[in-house]
RNA sequence: UGGGAGGUCGUUCAAUGGUAGGACACGCGGCUCUGGACCGUGUAAUCGGGGUUCGAAUCCCUGCCUCCCAGCCA
């Protein structure tokens, strides 16, 4: 958040907005001509409905980074609705996902159904001024009534009903007279407008149940297109950012701002969603991964929720970094998540402890070290920050080594280890494969017999030979045991909601999303690590202790792998055949 | 079909009448006790057609394509 280093433009009136995204713009154009008298002031609105994903990272990013940007604030408010989906569950992870993102609204935390009955007055107002009837059509005879997009539609038999009669409808609406849906309170527009928000759209609707914060004081529940323009204002909001399906809404948001007396005036601006790819990001999807068990929960490390990635080992730095390169503008676009991963990757790269993790163990023994021998090397933790120090790591006749480092036939270009090969343990010694035992029934590789040269300690050869390849390893005896989940993909289509008639966005969900390795060996430092402990497994990637963990039993989650150069290679070779 | 909004390297975002640039991805080279990181380098784009202009991604006209809207959801 501190980019900025534009300051330096003294002598210019008017600072460029050059590279800046559009809404940028437009707030530093605002703030220099000294609209809302140079204040900004902008809001996050979820709705408490479900958990907050990744797109929504990139809304808060956008809506507090101007805030902070310009010396202003940015309010979280829950847009809280419609008591029939939203729960104090969700409001409190939505809260805490801002904060951990890591954001702060001070004092400006707000509820829209705090404003219910500053909303219900406004509604009085409207209809007062004849600008808003209580309507008797039912749901479906409304959609009858208001048209086609190509042809208008007709008004409702009850538009012209007296002031006098509204007022007591409405009043009698809220006393709970009238059932669910048998009535709503509309506003006069124009039921021929070419936009269909405009013909005469439901402001109040009856919903007899209870609401989590107001409980049973209302049965009737303002809609959001009522709801929104007038909390802003009452909130003092400038800039009211939103997805670009609000547009053909804005004409209907500043109509209520300009037929009811409210403090201010804030603006609408509209900007579009992010779409990642291989990931669907709707609420209602991510609820049905949940509800159908495709997934553990909404803090499944597969999910592309908040709760999701900090289970799976996403650092909020890492997110932050992400909104910050993807920009904002008005088309719509599907990001790589190759993306968001290089965003991890850099700053894991910069943070994260290295240690010693085999996934796929095979046993080593070297033949010439000393039976009962033990000595420590040294291991640096973190090659990218030396104040991090280094650790003793235990070495013994008895190592596990990575399956896939071992090749009996080796490929071209495969520095790893291979009958009669050479390789350096990283940090240890360099071992000779001598010999490649294997199981009798299977034919499956199961032991591998080397030797070692105790000239080269620590990982370099005094007669100043090289090898090629380096190698992780972990003391057999030493080693703890651990579970490790790998993730992929949760769809295997680059854009799973992009269906052919008839199928569904979860024909495209990937069966292999989850691979569970147990038995796999880490170095001892790892024993008790806490749930939410970031590593780096040398060459393998970045690791994140799952909740699950307990103290005799270690679970981890890959957050993301390193580069692999080598994979890119071998595929490149596969391909070349 | 009516209305609204979009279309720039493979992807994403810039360039606001004056050399089309960054990031990711990809390729090549270097370095390396992580085939990581890092360093260097390269490939690669203005939806089509007209016009205005010394000069157009940008302004005008026209065509094409994509997305959103017919909840008493947000």
């Amino acid at each position: 958040m501190s980019n900025d280093k534009t300051s330096e433009t003294e002598g210019a009136e008017a600072p460029s907005t050059s590279g800046l995204d559009f809404i940028r713009q437009i707030v530093a154009e605002d703030q220099q001509r000294g609209k809302h008298d140079g204040r900004v002031h902008t809001r996050f609105p979820p709705e408490p409905n479900g958990y907050l994903h990744i797109g929504h990272a990139k809304s808060i990013c956008l809506n507090f980074g101007l805030a902070t940007e310009h010396g202003g604030r940015c309010n979280l408010r829950m847009d809280d609705t419609n008591p029939t989906t939203e729960s104090e569950e969700y409001a409190r992870a939505i809260e805490e996902d801002v904060k951990w993102l890591g954001f702060d609204w001070g004092e400006g935390f707000y509820y829209a159904s705090d404003y219910f009955e500053q909303l219900h007055e406004y509604a009085l107002q409207l209809i007062r001024d004849g600008r808003a009837y209580v309507c008797d059509l039912r749901g479906k005879e409304v959609s009858e009534y208001r048209g086609l997009w190509n042809e208008p539609g007709r008004d409702s038999p009850y538009r012209t009903r007296s002031i006098e009669e509204n007022l007591d409808l409405f009043a009698r609406m809220r006393a709970g007279e009238f059932e669910d849906g048998s009535r709503t309170l509309r506003a006069k527009i124009d039921m021929a407008s070419p936009n269909m928000n405009l013909r005469d759209p439901a402001i109040y609707r009856i919903r007899r149940v209870p609401h989590y914060r107001s409980g049973s004081d209302w049965c009737i529940y303002p809609m959001y297109d009522f709801t929104h323009p007038l909390s802003d204002a009452l909130e003092d909001i400038t800039h009211s950012l939103c997805t670009l399906e609000f547009e053909d809404h804005r004409p209907l948001y500043d109509w209520f701002l300009e037929h009811v007396d409210v403090p201010s005036r804030p603006r609408q601006i509209e900007f579009a969603r992010l779409n990642l790819s291989y990931t669907v990001l709707s609420k209602r999807k991510l609820l049905e991964l949940v509800e159908e068990g495709h997934v553990s929960g909404w803090d499944d490390p597969r999910m592309p929720t908040l709760v999701g990635f900090r289970r799976r080992g996403y650092t909020p730095e890492a997110i932050r970094d992400f909104c910050d390169r993807i920009g904002i503008a008005k088309a719509n676009s599907i990001v790589s998540i190759a993306q968001l991963q290089d965003s991890v990757r850099q700053d894991l790269n910069q943070s994260a402890p290295r240690v010693m993790g085999v996934l796929r163990p095979l046993k080593v023994v070297i033949d010439n070290y000393p039976e009962e021998q033990v000595e420590e090397v040294e291991a640096v933790n973190n090659p990218e920050d030396e104040s991090a120090g280094t650790r003793p790591l235990p070495f013994s006749r008895e190592l596990y080594v990575e399956r896939t480092d071992f090749r009996e036939d080796p490929p071209k270009k495969y520095f790893r280890l291979a009958p009669g090969r050479e390789v350096r343990l990283r940090y240890a010694y360099f071992i000779t494969c001598q010999e490649v035992i294997k199981d009798p029934e299977t034919g499956e590789v199961v032991e591998l017999r080397c030797t070692y040269d105790p000239e080269t300690r620590g990982g370099y050869a005094p007669d100043g030979r090289k090898v090629r390849g380096t190698i992780h390893w972990v003391s057999a005896s030493h080693a703890v045991e651990a579970e490790v989940r790998l993730y992929d993909h949760l769809f295997t289509k680059i854009n799973p909601e992009d269906v052919d008639e008839g199928g569904s966005y979860n024909d495209a969900l990937n069966p292999e999303s989850l691979e569970t390795l147990t038995g796999c060996r880490v170095e001892p430092s790892l024993a008790g690590a806490p749930p939410g402990h970031r590593v780096q497994f040398e060459r393998q990637g970045y690791f994140c202790v799952d909740v699950d963990s307990r103290d005799d039993r270690l679970v981890v989650n890959r957050t993301v792998t390193l580069r692999d150069t080598w994979a890119k290679i071998e595929k490149a070779q596969g391909q070349s055949k």
